[in-house]
DNA sequence: CACCAGGTAGATC
DNA sequence: GATCTACATGGT
């Protein structure tokens, strides 16, 4: 991997734990193919990296991410940064930063709107506003254990069982999360159950199968099952 | 014009 | 608790 205008300093202090650098994935992946099924999902996502993303910019992501697709999604936060961002010149061209709480809770429903967030509007004026205001803090939920911090975070509006457990796997460190959104069901019944399961029933097998890296496994089977279109 | 997309909130039993 | 439905928006 190469990294261009970068310092060691800058390396250190933040990419090397954005980019997972210290978790042996190769000692994981290992593990995670004793499963014949996993061996495969692993060998297809063989370079993929959990990354430590941003508490707060995730939490309002994945609740943009409800019943969605991807380029939506990436289309509605950047409108987001662009409205309600600061602005970063570099080499001539304009980037934006993700949002400040205080940014989102004071916007208008009619530019959040604009911004085509659509229901999801009124979810993340309501949340921002609670972190505003300090009701909660991703910040703080991260230093919760799995349970807590779960918990925690439905009281969010807008963030159920599935963004819950993105936020924790993709921001708070939590590998033992194990979001299960419709690709995840569908790859979870087609390998390993045969038939429809209540989404509860699919986390308790992958928690007894997985354990504390079921939030890899996971990722590597999401990967596997959107690609190979399995279930569909 | 239906159906779908990295589900959730609110009502109901 | 478990189950059902409406939900903005843009694409196919």
């Amino acid at each position: 991997m190469i990294l261009e205008n970068c310092s060691p300093e800058r390396f250190e202090s933040f990419w090397r734990h954005y980019f997972d650098l210290d978790r042996d994935y190769g000692e994981i992946k290992r593990q995670l193919s004793s499963d014949p099924v996993l061996k495969e999902a692993v060998k297809y996502g063989w370079g993929m990296r959990i990354l430590n993303q941003d508490p707060w910019e995730t939490l309002i992501s994945f609740i943009i991410s409800a019943n969605n697709n991807i380029t939506r999604i990436k289309g509605i936060i950047e409108r987001l940064s662009q409205k309600f961002g600061r602005e970063i010149c570099w080499e001539g061209k304009s980037y934006y930063t993700f949002p400040a709480p205080e940014s989102l809770a004071c916007a208008s429903e009619e530019d959040l709107k604009a911004c085509g967030c659509g229901y999801r509007g009124a979810y993340i004026k309501k949340t921002a506003a609670m972190v505003a205001e300090g009701l909660i803090s991703p910040y703080k939920i991260r230093e919760l254990s799995y349970e807590e911090g779960h918990k925690t975070l439905l009281s969010c509006m807008g963030v159920g069982d599935k963004v819950a457990d993105c936020i924790l796997l993709f921001s708070m460190e939590k590998p033992e999360a194990f979001p299960v959104d419709v690709w995840v069901k569908r790859v979870m019944e087609y390998f390993y159950i045969g038939s429809p399961v209540p989404i509860r029933q699919i986390k308790t097998i992958a928690a007894e199968k997985f354990g504390k890296y079921a939030g890899l496994a996971q990722q590597y089977l999401f990967y596997y099952a959107r690609e190979k279109k399995i279930g569909k």
